[in-house]
DNA sequence: TCAATATAGATGTAATTGCATCTATGTCCA
DNA sequence: TGGACATAGATGCAATTACATCTATATTGA
Protein backbone atom coordinates (compact mmCIF):
# COMPACT_ATOMS: atom_id res chain seq x y z
CA UNK A 1 0.00 0.00 0.00
CA UNK A 2 2.95 2.12 0.89
CA UNK A 3 4.87 1.62 -2.17
CA UNK A 4 1.80 2.11 -4.20
CA UNK A 5 1.10 5.09 -2.62
CA UNK A 6 4.68 7.27 -2.79
CA UNK A 7 4.73 5.67 -6.58
CA UNK A 8 1.60 6.73 -7.81
CA UNK A 9 2.29 10.56 -6.18
CA UNK A 10 5.39 10.52 -7.80
CA UNK A 11 3.84 9.73 -11.29
CA UNK A 12 0.83 11.86 -10.64
CA UNK A 13 2.94 14.65 -9.73
CA UNK A 14 5.35 14.09 -12.88
CA UNK A 15 1.88 14.75 -14.95
CA UNK A 16 0.28 17.59 -12.74
CA UNK A 17 4.27 19.39 -13.18
CA UNK A 18 3.83 19.02 -16.86
CA UNK A 19 0.19 20.53 -16.99
CA UNK A 20 -1.60 17.07 -17.85
CA UNK A 21 -4.50 15.85 -16.23
CA UNK A 22 -4.74 12.95 -13.71
CA UNK A 23 -3.75 9.04 -14.96
CA UNK A 24 -7.57 7.90 -14.95
CA UNK A 25 -8.04 10.52 -18.25
CA UNK A 26 -5.04 8.53 -19.34
CA UNK A 27 -6.36 5.04 -18.89
CA UNK A 28 -9.96 6.47 -20.35
CA UNK A 29 -8.16 7.29 -23.20
CA UNK A 30 -6.33 4.49 -23.45
CA UNK A 31 -9.17 2.17 -23.95
CA UNK A 32 -10.86 4.63 -26.42
CA UNK A 33 -7.68 3.94 -28.75
CA UNK A 34 -7.67 0.49 -28.28
CA UNK A 35 -11.08 -0.33 -28.95
CA UNK A 36 -12.42 -0.70 -32.83
CA UNK A 37 -13.63 2.88 -34.24
CA UNK A 38 -12.17 4.45 -30.72
CA UNK A 39 -15.85 3.70 -29.08
CA UNK A 40 -16.92 2.00 -26.05
CA UNK A 41 -20.18 2.21 -24.01
CA UNK A 42 -19.36 3.25 -20.45
CA UNK A 43 -19.97 0.18 -18.62
CA UNK A 44 -17.21 -1.52 -20.94
CA UNK A 45 -14.69 1.68 -19.79
CA UNK A 46 -15.90 0.57 -16.31
CA UNK A 47 -15.01 -3.08 -16.74
CA UNK A 48 -11.55 -1.94 -18.05
CA UNK A 49 -10.01 0.34 -15.60
CA UNK A 50 -12.20 -0.56 -12.17
CA UNK A 51 -13.87 2.89 -12.11
CA UNK A 52 -16.88 2.84 -10.10
CA UNK A 53 -19.89 3.78 -12.56
CA UNK A 54 -20.81 6.92 -11.33
CA UNK A 55 -17.51 8.22 -11.05
CA UNK A 56 -16.75 7.09 -14.53
CA UNK A 57 -20.03 8.87 -15.51
CA UNK A 58 -18.80 12.04 -13.84
CA UNK A 59 -15.14 11.58 -15.38
CA UNK A 60 -16.92 11.44 -18.77
CA UNK A 61 -18.70 14.66 -18.12
CA UNK A 62 -15.54 16.34 -17.53
CA UNK A 63 -13.58 14.39 -20.58
CA UNK A 64 -16.71 15.55 -22.86
CA UNK A 65 -16.28 19.07 -21.39
CA UNK A 66 -12.74 18.83 -22.04
CA UNK A 67 -13.39 17.82 -25.92
CA UNK A 68 -11.63 14.97 -25.39
CA UNK A 69 -14.63 12.53 -25.73
CA UNK A 70 -18.59 12.77 -27.05
CA UNK A 71 -21.52 10.71 -26.34
CA UNK A 72 -23.90 9.24 -28.89
CA UNK A 73 -26.75 7.16 -28.55
CA UNK A 74 -26.42 4.05 -28.85
CA UNK A 75 -29.08 2.54 -30.91
CA UNK A 76 -29.68 -1.01 -29.94
CA UNK A 77 -30.10 -0.27 -26.66
CA UNK A 78 -32.04 2.62 -25.94
CA UNK A 79 -30.16 2.56 -22.12
CA UNK A 80 -27.34 2.74 -23.74
CA UNK A 81 -24.15 5.33 -24.67
CA UNK A 82 -21.26 5.32 -26.71
CA UNK A 83 -18.51 7.31 -25.72
CA UNK A 84 -16.34 8.16 -28.48
CA UNK A 85 -12.58 9.58 -28.78
CA UNK A 86 -12.04 13.16 -30.51
CA UNK A 87 -9.19 13.94 -32.18
CA UNK A 88 -8.02 16.41 -29.47
CA UNK A 89 -8.24 13.13 -27.31
CA UNK A 90 -6.24 11.16 -29.31
CA UNK A 91 -4.03 13.49 -28.96
CA UNK A 92 -3.95 14.35 -25.26
CA UNK A 93 -3.11 10.44 -24.67
CA UNK A 94 -0.83 10.78 -27.14
CA UNK A 95 1.13 13.65 -25.60
CA UNK A 96 0.19 12.22 -21.83
CA UNK A 97 2.08 9.18 -22.93
CA UNK A 98 5.06 10.81 -23.38
CA UNK A 99 5.29 12.33 -20.36
CA UNK A 100 3.79 9.05 -18.64
CA UNK A 101 6.20 6.61 -20.23
CA UNK A 102 9.26 8.84 -18.94
CA UNK A 103 7.49 8.74 -15.34
CA UNK A 104 7.38 4.79 -15.37
CA UNK A 105 10.58 4.66 -16.66
CA UNK A 106 11.94 7.19 -13.79
CA UNK A 107 9.66 5.64 -10.85
CA UNK A 108 9.65 1.73 -12.09
CA UNK A 109 12.60 0.97 -14.50
CA UNK A 110 15.21 2.54 -12.99
CA UNK A 111 14.37 0.47 -10.30
CA UNK A 112 14.15 -2.94 -11.02
CA UNK A 113 15.77 -5.03 -13.68
CA UNK A 114 13.52 -7.32 -16.23
CA UNK A 115 13.76 -10.08 -13.95
CA UNK A 116 13.03 -8.24 -11.05
CA UNK A 117 9.88 -6.71 -12.67
CA UNK A 118 8.64 -9.97 -13.79
CA UNK A 119 8.82 -11.42 -10.56
CA UNK A 120 6.67 -8.49 -9.20
CA UNK A 121 4.12 -8.76 -11.66
CA UNK A 122 3.66 -12.76 -11.31
CA UNK A 123 3.32 -12.13 -7.20
CA UNK A 124 0.89 -9.47 -8.12
CA UNK A 125 -1.23 -11.52 -10.45
CA UNK A 126 -1.57 -14.09 -7.59
CA UNK A 127 -2.64 -11.32 -5.08
CA UNK A 128 -5.72 -9.98 -7.72
CA UNK A 129 -6.64 -13.25 -8.51
CA UNK A 130 -10.33 -13.77 -6.41
CA UNK A 131 -10.64 -16.55 -4.47
CA UNK B 1 -1.92 -0.34 -9.22
CA UNK B 2 -4.75 -2.33 -9.90
CA UNK B 3 -3.57 -4.69 -7.71
CA UNK B 4 -3.64 -2.60 -4.85
CA UNK B 5 -6.86 -1.20 -5.94
CA UNK B 6 -8.69 -4.51 -5.90
CA UNK B 7 -6.66 -5.44 -2.46
CA UNK B 8 -7.76 -2.67 -0.51
CA UNK B 9 -10.96 -2.27 -2.29
CA UNK B 10 -11.46 -6.12 -0.53
CA UNK B 11 -9.83 -4.77 3.03
CA UNK B 12 -12.02 -1.45 3.14
CA UNK B 13 -14.98 -3.04 2.26
CA UNK B 14 -14.64 -5.82 4.82
CA UNK B 15 -14.04 -3.34 7.83
CA UNK B 16 -17.30 -0.91 6.29
CA UNK B 17 -19.35 -4.40 6.57
CA UNK B 18 -17.85 -4.89 10.14
CA UNK B 19 -18.99 -1.42 10.61
CA UNK B 20 -15.50 -0.33 11.21
CA UNK B 21 -14.29 3.29 10.21
CA UNK B 22 -11.34 2.70 7.31
CA UNK B 23 -8.10 1.99 6.76
CA UNK B 24 -6.55 5.32 7.58
CA UNK B 25 -8.20 5.82 11.31
CA UNK B 26 -6.28 2.37 11.82
CA UNK B 27 -3.45 3.67 10.43
CA UNK B 28 -3.17 6.98 13.07
CA UNK B 29 -4.61 4.86 15.70
CA UNK B 30 -1.78 2.18 15.36
CA UNK B 31 0.73 5.27 15.71
CA UNK B 32 -0.55 6.76 18.73
CA UNK B 33 -0.53 3.02 20.36
CA UNK B 34 3.01 2.22 19.57
CA UNK B 35 4.47 6.08 20.42
CA UNK B 36 5.27 6.96 24.32
CA UNK B 37 2.10 7.80 26.22
CA UNK B 38 0.07 7.02 23.27
CA UNK B 39 0.90 10.86 22.09
CA UNK B 40 2.49 12.07 19.21
CA UNK B 41 2.65 15.60 17.39
CA UNK B 42 0.40 16.04 13.86
CA UNK B 43 3.14 15.83 12.01
CA UNK B 44 5.13 13.02 13.40
CA UNK B 45 1.47 11.02 12.27
CA UNK B 46 1.81 12.74 9.08
CA UNK B 47 5.64 11.60 8.51
CA UNK B 48 4.38 7.96 9.29
CA UNK B 49 1.13 7.55 7.30
CA UNK B 50 1.98 9.38 4.44
CA UNK B 51 -1.22 11.60 5.03
CA UNK B 52 -1.21 15.17 3.74
CA UNK B 53 -1.06 17.82 6.45
CA UNK B 54 -4.26 19.10 5.51
CA UNK B 55 -5.97 15.99 5.29
CA UNK B 56 -4.53 14.89 8.51
CA UNK B 57 -5.94 17.96 10.55
CA UNK B 58 -9.04 16.82 9.43
CA UNK B 59 -8.94 13.27 9.56
CA UNK B 60 -7.86 14.43 13.51
CA UNK B 61 -11.30 16.47 13.53
CA UNK B 62 -13.18 13.85 12.58
CA UNK B 63 -11.20 10.77 15.09
CA UNK B 64 -11.43 13.56 18.00
CA UNK B 65 -15.05 14.39 17.37
CA UNK B 66 -15.78 10.19 17.30
CA UNK B 67 -13.42 10.60 20.58
CA UNK B 68 -10.75 8.36 19.84
CA UNK B 69 -8.10 11.03 19.96
CA UNK B 70 -7.98 14.11 21.81
CA UNK B 71 -5.75 17.21 20.80
CA UNK B 72 -3.53 19.11 23.57
CA UNK B 73 -1.42 22.17 24.00
CA UNK B 74 2.12 21.66 23.89
CA UNK B 75 3.79 23.60 25.78
CA UNK B 76 7.19 23.44 24.33
CA UNK B 77 6.39 25.22 21.04
CA UNK B 78 2.92 27.33 20.79
CA UNK B 79 2.56 26.37 17.26
CA UNK B 80 2.66 22.66 17.92
CA UNK B 81 -0.45 20.28 19.58
CA UNK B 82 -0.30 16.57 20.99
CA UNK B 83 -2.48 14.19 19.40
CA UNK B 84 -3.47 11.57 22.48
CA UNK B 85 -5.27 8.71 21.73
CA UNK B 86 -7.82 8.11 24.36
CA UNK B 87 -9.44 4.59 26.02
CA UNK B 88 -12.06 4.35 23.03
CA UNK B 89 -9.08 4.93 20.76
CA UNK B 90 -7.22 2.23 22.77
CA UNK B 91 -10.38 -0.37 21.92
CA UNK B 92 -11.18 0.61 18.41
CA UNK B 93 -7.91 0.06 17.07
CA UNK B 94 -7.32 -3.38 19.02
CA UNK B 95 -11.51 -4.02 17.86
CA UNK B 96 -10.46 -3.08 13.91
CA UNK B 97 -7.23 -4.90 14.32
CA UNK B 98 -9.44 -8.52 14.88
CA UNK B 99 -11.04 -7.23 11.32
CA UNK B 100 -7.82 -6.19 9.82
CA UNK B 101 -5.98 -9.16 10.46
CA UNK B 102 -8.14 -11.79 8.92
CA UNK B 103 -8.60 -9.38 6.08
CA UNK B 104 -5.26 -9.66 5.48
CA UNK B 105 -5.21 -13.58 6.12
CA UNK B 106 -7.82 -13.67 3.24
CA UNK B 107 -6.96 -11.14 1.03
CA UNK B 108 -3.00 -11.63 1.15
CA UNK B 109 -2.18 -14.13 3.06
CA UNK B 110 -4.08 -17.01 1.60
CA UNK B 111 -2.62 -15.98 -1.69
CA UNK B 112 1.07 -15.78 -1.45
CA UNK B 113 3.28 -18.32 1.15
CA UNK B 114 5.98 -16.92 3.16
CA UNK B 115 9.21 -17.37 0.22
CA UNK B 116 6.88 -15.02 -2.20
CA UNK B 117 5.57 -12.24 0.43
CA UNK B 118 9.49 -12.06 1.25
CA UNK B 119 10.13 -11.57 -2.59
CA UNK B 120 7.06 -9.09 -2.38
CA UNK B 121 8.64 -7.15 0.43
CA UNK B 122 11.77 -6.83 -1.18
CA UNK B 123 10.70 -5.70 -4.71
CA UNK B 124 8.14 -3.31 -3.62
CA UNK B 125 11.41 -1.88 -1.25
CA UNK B 126 13.25 -1.80 -4.19
CA UNK B 127 10.97 0.75 -5.41
CA UNK B 128 9.83 2.71 -2.50
CA UNK B 129 13.70 3.64 -2.70
CA UNK B 130 13.72 7.53 -3.42
CA UNK B 131 15.97 7.39 -6.55
C1' DT C 1 17.03 43.74 18.26
C1' DC C 2 14.36 43.20 14.36
C1' DA C 3 13.15 42.15 9.62
C1' DA C 4 13.03 38.14 6.78
C1' DT C 5 12.01 33.63 6.46
C1' DA C 6 10.56 29.06 8.04
C1' DT C 7 7.50 25.86 10.43
C1' DA C 8 3.14 23.82 12.73
C1' DG C 9 -1.26 23.45 12.20
C1' DA C 10 -6.01 25.14 10.81
C1' DT C 11 -9.40 26.48 7.49
C1' DG C 12 -12.24 28.53 3.28
C1' DT C 13 -13.41 26.98 -1.00
C1' DA C 14 -13.47 24.08 -4.96
C1' DA C 15 -13.08 19.55 -6.97
C1' DT C 16 -13.77 14.77 -6.49
C1' DT C 17 -15.72 10.63 -4.60
C1' DG C 18 -19.19 7.77 -2.32
C1' DC C 19 -23.91 6.50 -1.61
C1' DA C 20 -28.40 6.18 -2.68
C1' DT C 21 -31.70 6.66 -5.82
C1' DC C 22 -33.83 7.87 -10.22
C1' DT C 23 -35.20 7.37 -15.15
C1' DA C 24 -35.50 4.78 -19.00
C1' DT C 25 -35.17 0.48 -21.22
C1' DG C 26 -34.85 -4.33 -21.60
C1' DT C 27 -35.79 -9.26 -20.27
C1' DC C 28 -38.29 -12.99 -18.39
C1' DC C 29 -41.96 -15.76 -17.37
C1' DA C 30 -46.77 -16.81 -15.58
C1' DT D 1 -49.65 -9.62 -22.70
C1' DG D 2 -48.14 -7.49 -18.50
C1' DG D 3 -46.10 -7.46 -13.89
C1' DA D 4 -41.69 -8.38 -11.64
C1' DC D 5 -37.17 -7.85 -11.97
C1' DA D 6 -32.64 -6.56 -14.18
C1' DT D 7 -29.51 -3.38 -16.47
C1' DA D 8 -27.38 1.17 -18.31
C1' DG D 9 -26.45 5.35 -17.16
C1' DA D 10 -27.37 9.88 -14.73
C1' DT D 11 -27.82 12.71 -10.69
C1' DG D 12 -28.90 14.89 -5.83
C1' DC D 13 -26.56 15.20 -1.84
C1' DA D 14 -23.14 14.22 1.73
C1' DA D 15 -18.40 13.13 2.86
C1' DT D 16 -13.77 13.47 1.69
C1' DT D 17 -9.75 15.37 -0.55
C1' DA D 18 -7.00 18.95 -2.88
C1' DC D 19 -5.32 23.57 -3.13
C1' DA D 20 -4.31 27.79 -1.45
C1' DT D 21 -3.89 30.57 2.16
C1' DC D 22 -4.04 32.03 6.96
C1' DT D 23 -2.59 32.52 11.89
C1' DA D 24 0.60 31.98 15.24
C1' DT D 25 5.02 31.05 16.73
C1' DA D 26 10.14 30.08 15.91
C1' DT D 27 14.54 30.81 13.97
C1' DT D 28 18.10 33.22 11.72
C1' DG D 29 21.27 36.64 10.34
C1' DA D 30 22.46 41.58 9.61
Amino acid sequence: MRTQQIVLAAIEQDLKAAGLPPLGWYDVLLELTRAADGRLRPYEIEERTLLAQHNLSRLLDRMEKAGFVHREIFSEDGRGRWVVITEAGIAMRSHMWTVYASALQRHLGDKLDDTQADQLSELLALLSRRS
